[in-house]
DNA sequence: CGTGGCGCGCAACCAAACGTTGCAGGAGGT
DNA sequence: ACCTCCTGCAACGTTTGGTTGCGCGCCACG
């Protein structure tokens, strides 16, 4: 059980919520709703077509739909992907928890043989 | 307490983290103990030169440290500061967690008005 | 019913990051 | 002394996050 891999984890899903941008926009649309670039890009240090291109890449992935509205695309996160996403988070860190608490553990024993 | 940031987060810890090959690098790491650059480019498909930049990137963050010895230079992970790093991982996934279980409960209730 | 404004997409461009190859130097083993 | 192996530095190509500029379509208002 030791060796392998944390990385049945999907790469696209983590580079997706790896950058920084990103993660906002996500919190923006749980915050408020679904929202348009513009109105995302009013809230952010960028400009409005590095929103597009941030919500094209989570739209690719999944994370938010999109929905045109006359001249207006509102976008909206997918509650089960993003669930998706927070549980590798968790398991992520919650691996990385565990492995340390073991090699504190040993790190331990050492010192009272020593 | 509702309205503002996931973050708290510092920005150069994630990005050093959402790094999927720094992220391997970190499990081998917490997996065999202290590494060279080059034992660890053996296990992964890129070549010394990239795990040498990603482990100094690791380094200027402290997620990882390193020791001369001889002709090599042995990484080591910093365990408080993977620490830190799990937890903004399981503080994140967490709040995600949270907001799409309040946003649910709000979607229930209005199919029940409905 | 036209015309101005607003939101959007596309294209060109720049900078930083990930990855590569090639090369020079220093510590070890035989 | 020599050869080996690990390391660091430099040049280069490609992808990605960001910008500016432009043209189009939709809506609203006079």
């Amino acid at each position: 059980m030791s060796a392998s891999l944390v990385e049945d984890v999907d790469d696209e899903l983590w580079s997706a919520i790896g950058e920084p941008t990103r993660r906002r926009l996500l919190d923006l649309l749980l915050d408020s709703g679904p929202a348009t670039a513009t109105s995302l890009s009013e809230q952010l240090p960028v400009t409005r077509q590095a929103v597009a291109k941030h919500l094209a890449v989570l739209d690719r992935v999944g994370l938010v739909t999109a929905t045109p509205s006359g001249r207006e695309r509102h976008y909206r996160v997918d509650r089960a992907q993003l669930e998706r996403a927070a549980a590798q988070l968790n398991s992520v860190g919650n691996t990385w928890d565990a492995r340390l608490r073991r090699i504190k553990r040993i790190a331990e024993a050492i010192d009272k043989v020593k």
